[in-house]
DNA sequence: CTGAAAGCGCTAACAG
DNA sequence: CTGTTAGCGCTTTCAG
C-alpha cells in the first residue's frame, strides 16, 4: 500500500514542468499556457495527485477552518445550532471542527486549545465554564471567538449571542398567573449555569409584578436527571400548600418531569411551560406549552457574527439577544384545582 | 493587535537557547537540564508561546484528525451517532471534522475530499451516494474508511457497520401478525435509500413467512416531509380493504405520521410499529412500540474499526451487523378493528 | 508565460 | 545534555 501521496514536484516532474507551474494550475492562477496546463492536469490524474491543504495553510497564515465548541451534540438544541453553523462555515468555504464539552470547564479548554493549536481561524464557543483567561493570548493572536448562548467569564470581552432567558421565563410564569396560578413552581437547572440563573430571575419578575411571594420552597434547581426531578417534584406535590402550575427550566427537564409526573398518579393535574420547544409536544396530553428559543438562529447569528469579524470588521464587541416566542399548546392553560 | 504569533525559533532567542532545545520541552522530550527547560518554560509564559500544529503535522506525517459525515447532525439518530464518534476520538487523541451530507451524493463527495485535502488519518462516513469511486486514490493513499448505518456503492470495499435491518422489520411486521393483523402497510424512506430497501425486505418477508400476501396498494415509499406522509395515509385508509397495522419506516417518518393520524380522525385506531426509538414515544397515548437501533453503538463500533485500522491492523474488510431491539409500548399491541 | 530560490513552523537525524 | 542541518509540501517573490 502506497503510504506517501504524490506532491507537486512528483506532478511537476511527471509532467516536464516547473513546481510552480503546478502550482499554477492547481490553484487556477491566469497566466499559463492551455497547452502546458492541460500536460499538467493529465500528470495529476496520472498520479491521483491532491494538493495538500495543510502545507498550503503553513504557507498563507489561514486554515479556513472554525472550532465549535457545544454542551453535547447529542442534545437537540445543540445540534440545531451546530447545524446552523455548519452551513454558515459551509458558505464561507471554511470547514468546522466540533467538540462536546460535556458541561466541563477543563474539557472545554482542552477542545479551544487543541482548535487553537491547529490555527482554526476562528470558534463558537458554548461555554461550560466561567473562566476564559486562558482564551487572551489566543484572542491577542488574532484567532476570532463568539460566544453563544452564555457570556464568556468575567474579564473577556468577546462577541455574544444570547437568547431573552429572563424575558422567557417571566413571560411563561405570566402566562401561567394570568390563567388563574398563584402557586408557581419552577423547576429549574443546575444554579451554576447562566441560563439557569437568568431564568429563575425571569421567574421572579413575573412573581414581583403580579405582587406574589416568593416562596423558596417551590423552586428546585438542579440536574436535569430522572432521579433528582422525580425527588423534587415528589417534595414539592407534598408541600402542604402544594404548587398548581409548573416551569420548567430546559428542555431536558420538561421532558424528565413529564416522564415523572407521569409515573406518579398526581392527585390534580398541574400546569405546565417548559423552556425550550421540543419535539412532540404538540403530541402529548396534554400537548405541552413552551417558551421556544430557536437554536438555529442562535447557531446562524454567531456564526455570521465570526466570520463577519473574520473578514476584517473592527470596533467594541457586540452583544445580541434573541427574542423567545411563547407557544400555548394545552399544558400551561389548564386552570388551577381542575 | 499582534497578527503573528511567536514561533519556537522567538522563544529560542528569547530563552538563549536553540530551537532543538525548545521543541524538546514542548513535547515533553527527556534529556533537557531541569534550569534550561525552566528557564525555557519562563520563555513560553512570557511570550504566550503555542505549538502550531499543522507546522508539526506538516513534518510528522499523521494529523490526528478525522472526518465524521453524516446526513444531518440535527437528526438524533446522527447526532447520537456523532457523539460516540467524538468520544471515541478523544480516548485517542483526535479531532473530529463533521460534515452533513443532507443526503445529497455531490455535497458528500466535497465534504470527504475537504477533509481529504486536510490529510485526516480517516473518516467515518454514512453515506448519501452509491458511488465512491472517488475514494479509490484516498484509500490508495492510506486514508481509512469505515462506513456506518449504509455500505459504500458497488465497487468499493470497506469496512462497514450496518444494523440489522431487514430482520429488524421482519420481528416489527411479525409482531402485528402476531396480535392478528392481516393488512399491515408500510411507510418507507425514499426506496433510493439503502435502509429503506433493506427494511421493505424485511417487510415481505414477514408476510410471506406468514403466507400473506404482498398487496403493492398496502406500500408507500418516500420521504418523510409531511404532505407526502399524509398523502399516503389518506390513501391507504381510502382503500376498500384499509390496513389495520402501520410499519413505519424510520423516525422521522414515524412522527410525521403520529402527527398526521392525529388530526385525521381516523376511523379506527391503527396499530403501530416505528423504526427507530425517539425521545418520548413512552409518553404519547398510546405509547408507541418501536424497533430500535443504537446509534450511539452504531457510531462508537465505527469508530472503534477506524481506529483500529490506523493502529496498523490489516486484513479484508469487515462487516459489522448490530442487531435491533422490539420494544413494545402499546401502539404495537393494539388487535385490528377495535 | 515559466521557473529558481526562499521560507512558513516544526521535527528527525545526526553531530558535538 | 545541547545544537546544527535538512526538509515536510506548499506559496511568495523575484528573475528570466
Amino acid at each position: 500500500m502506497a503510504v506517501t501521496r504524490p506532491t507537486m514536484n512528483d506532478v511537476a516532474a511527471s509532467a516536464g514542468v516547473a513546481l510552480k507551474t503546478v502550482s499554477r494550475v492547481v490553484n487556477n492562477e491566469p497566466g499559463v499556457n492551455s497547452a502546458t496546463a492541460e500536460r499538467v492536469r493529465q500528470a495529476i490524474e496520472r498520479l491521483g495527485y491532491r494538493r495538500n491543504d495543510g502545507a498550503r495553510v503553513l504557507r498563507r497564515g489561514r486554515t479556513a477552518s472554525i472550532g465549535l465548541i457545544i454542551e453535547d451534540v447529542a442534545d437537540p438544541f445543540y445540534s440545531g445550532l451546530s447545524r446552523a453553523v455548519e452551513d454558515v462555515a459551509r458558505r464561507n468555504d471554511t470547514l468546522v471542527f466540533t467538540g462536546s464539552s460535556a458541561e466541563d470547564p477543563e474539557r472545554e479548554r482542552e477542545l479551544v486549545l487543541a482548535f487553537c493549536a491547529r490555527r482554526v481561524d476562528g470558534l463558537v464557543i458554548v461555554p461550560a465554564g466561567s473562566d476564559h483567561t486562558y482564551l487572551v493570548p489566543e484572542l491577542a493572536a488574532g484567532i476570532r471567538a463568539v460566544f453563544a448562548d452564555r457570556p464568556p467569564g468575567a474579564g473577556l470581552d468577546a462577541d455574544t449571542v444570547l437568547c431573552d432567558n429572563t424575558g422567557g421565563a417571566r413571560s411563561g410564569v405570566e402566562h401561567l398567573i394570568a390563567h388563574g396560578h398563584r402557586r408557581v413552581a419552577f423547576l429549574g437547572d443546575s444554579p451554576g449555569i447562566f441560563t439557569a440563573g437568568e431564568r429563575l430571575a425571569g421567574y421572579r419578575q413575573a412573581l414581583q409584578a403580579a405582587s406574589l411571594p416568593y416562596d423558596e420552597s417551590l423552586v428546585a434547581m438542579g440536574t436535569p436527571g430522572h432521579a433528582r426531578v422525580a425527588a423534587a417534584l415528589t417534595r414539592l406535590l407534598a408541600l402542604p400548600d402544594p404548587p398548581t402550575a409548573l416551569l420548567t427550566g430546559n428542555g431536558r427537564t420538561t421532558m424528565t418531569a413529564l416522564r415523572a409526573i407521569n409515573s406518579m398518579a398526581a392527585p390534580s393535574p398541574l400546569a405546565i411551560v417548559g423552556f425550550d420547544d421540543f419535539e412532540l409536544a404538540d403530541l402529548l396530553t396534554p400537548a405541552v406549552t413552551v417558551i421556544a428559543q430557536d437554536p438555529v438562529r442562535l447557531g446562524r447569528t454567531a456564526a455570521e457574527l465570526l466570520f463577519h469579524r473574520l473578514s476584517g470588521a473592527g470596533g467594541p464587541a457586540e452583544r445580541v439577544q434573541l427574542p423567545t416566542r411563547l407557544i400555548p399548546r394545552g399544558s400551561g392553560e389548564l386552570p388551577p384545582g381542575s
